[in-house]
DNA sequence: TTCCGAAACCGAAACGTTTCAGTTTTGTAT
DNA sequence: ATACAAAACTGAAACGTTTCGGTTTCGGAA
């Protein structure tokens, strides 16, 4: 069926090399290129960048792991990767492995053998195990949201630590002792930042940390629905708590409601990552966000630099870069004063 | 660096038509299987998958293109797509075309030209443009929660008309009378469906369809919250309103949040999609629900179909399939009966 | 007109698989 | 032991592009 090169080659009368210098930005003559031009639109030609690929070895496609596409801030950061991707000419292959270490690890190698030039990942766990392979290939890795100990690639983080810090000396600030934190598993990266922060703040109010406050989520809307059934359980005593992702924050809020909870006068809330939701809640939200759209920009463009480096004869490979982006505190009307706070009659 | 075949040949002293049926699932002594899978120990082989594609000419990929990516519906759709795929070695590309009708043609002819095996779309507009030249191909095209008049292929598509029905049927069984849309893009098949079915709930009920009530949104958080305020402030007699899809159900109930606006002793709503958001709201949102696993698991499984078909041969393609799924309404308690509401008072 | 360097052109080889048509080996029945 | 069909194996050709040297053509200077 289809028209090949070759064909190109014979209708114009021109040779091959030729043909192929025309696709490639080369220098043809005029009458030649106009020759060419027709006799595309005759055969319906097409290049085949299948045939490409395997000649030049490289097949202009990125691979992307994550660990789930339902998770809008995953989503959100693929819609602008693929966009900054897509617009240089390098497609996409999107593998959600579904929180899963061994799915996570089946999908570089699946990516490997598809010879993508580069994986951007955001990690499930803390070690490297899933793109040591593909590491050895010596194409381009960039983590995004989470690091990995002892493996040398670029990253594009947001400042966890701090942000969790800003928002739980929001609510100290505000005179609440008994602060509980619905947190990430422990295996992931953020979410150890983000309890170091929580811990951080608690330490600068003077606080002690209680473990009976803390609670070890999924991620899930589930997760956050639960943590904070759990927290209220335990802690009759709590009167504010600290969500740490857009998920569990949903499921902590779908809980009190249901539990006819009061936001703020009974709890105070701060949550994560969804401003929109944030402004949808009634009472609307204090929330950190994360720079979502610039993760994903910069994290595709990093990795454009990486690719472009590769072409270049003998351009010494940068030190791996680190970029840590800011977060923001964004206000909303679910953190009162403790005083205000009248408490809760739990069971 | 990498090994090839013709290595594995060499270091097992086998034939090189040997190894392929090896990886093939031909048949393979013991002993010569045994030597081979040393070899590809000893080498570190690996199946260049890109030079198969070049060889088979099929690249067991998938193209899916889609309005936003962003969109939770689509991103979870594509979730249950990649998922299927994948697990049968199909790789998916992902094209977020930004409900963008020149992207959108762009995108297809993008996969098209990296031979994509099938392409699974949620079509922008009702024209078939995009996909014409791709569907010259003869390959599998599958669409996607909006049908194209003329384009013969398999669809996979929710029961609008009869959802929104249904939970405009709800309101005017609670007595409303002035009931206002906030609807989708005149362009968009989905958007004429729902609207469609809330006419045919106004006729049922013997109510005069009003212009003024209808408002032509665009999908996003901003078209709703737009689309509600416009309904309020061109009706004050307005009662309820139907909001259809999840975005513009946020944004209205942000406007409304912020407005202080009361649901639903001063305005009912009924929204769309997303069930967990519906619960997280206060109060909770009586919402139409979309099955979208199987939408997506569905799709997924056609496509699949399709592409074994081709396999074999000279079996008659089968007639183009159209999956009609049901849509549900799920409760909340946002929706009031008529003389509990106490109406507005708007500038 | 002649000459020259540069620009444009050319064919052939190569990339790593699959597949074809043919050859050897195997196991079994005689 | 022999014959035979089936199973297992084989090398070579082919897929459509890029790239390597080498050849032709061009346009301007002398």
């Amino acid at each position: 069926m289809g028209a090949t090169m070759k064909d190109l080659a014979k209708e114009t009368g021109l040779g091959l090399a030729t043909i192929s210098s025309y696709f490639n930005g080369g220098n043809v003559r005029e009458k030649n290129r106009v020759k060419i031009e027709k006799a595309i639109k005759n055969l319906h030609y097409e290049v085949n960048e299948v045939a490409r690929s395997f000649k030049t070895n490289t097949t202009r496609t990125i691979g992307v792991v994550i660990p789930e596409l339902n998770n809008t801030f995953c989503a959100q950061i693929i819609t602008e990767l693929e966009d900054v991707l897509r617009s240089h000419g390098y497609a996409t292959i999107v593998c959600d492995c579904r929180t899963d270490e061994t799915l996570e690890k089946e999908a570089a190698e699946f990516l490997q053998r598809r010879r993508v030039d580069g994986i951007i990942s955001m990690p499930v766990s803390t070690n490297s195990r899933h793109l040591d392979s593909f590491s050895r290939t010596g194409k381009p890795i960039v983590l995004i949201d989470r690091m990995i100990q002892g493996l040398p690639c670029d990253c594009v983080l947001t400042d966890n630590r701090r942000a969790a810090h800003d928002a739980v000396r929001l609510l100290t600030g505000h005179g609440h002792k008994r602060i509980g934190l619905v947190g990430g598993p422990g295996s992931v990266y953020t979410a150890l930042e983000r309890l170091q922060g929580y811990l951080d703040a608690l330490k600068e109010a003077g606080i002690r940390p209680d473990e009976r406050l803390i609670y070890n989520g999924d991620y899930t809307i589930r997760g956050g629905s639960e943590g904070i059934r759990r927290l209220m359980q335990d802690n009759p005593d709590m009167t504010a708590v600290f969500v740490t992702n857009y998920e569990m924050t949903m499921g902590a809020v779908i809980t009190l409601n249901e539990e006819g909870v009061r936001i703020p006068e009974q709890i105070s809330l701060i949550g994560f990552d969804n401003p929109e939701f944030a402004r949808a809640c009634n009472p609307s939200l204090t929330i950190v966000t994360q720079p979502v759209r610039e993760i994903g920009q910069e994290a595709a463009a990093i990795m454009l630099e990486r690719l472009a480096e590769e072409q270049q004869t003998e351009k010494k490979p940068e030190e791996r870069s680190i970029r840590r982006l800011k977060t923001a505190l964004v206000a909303g009307r679910s953190v009162a004063d403790i005083n205000v706070c009248c408490g809760r009659n739990m069971t």
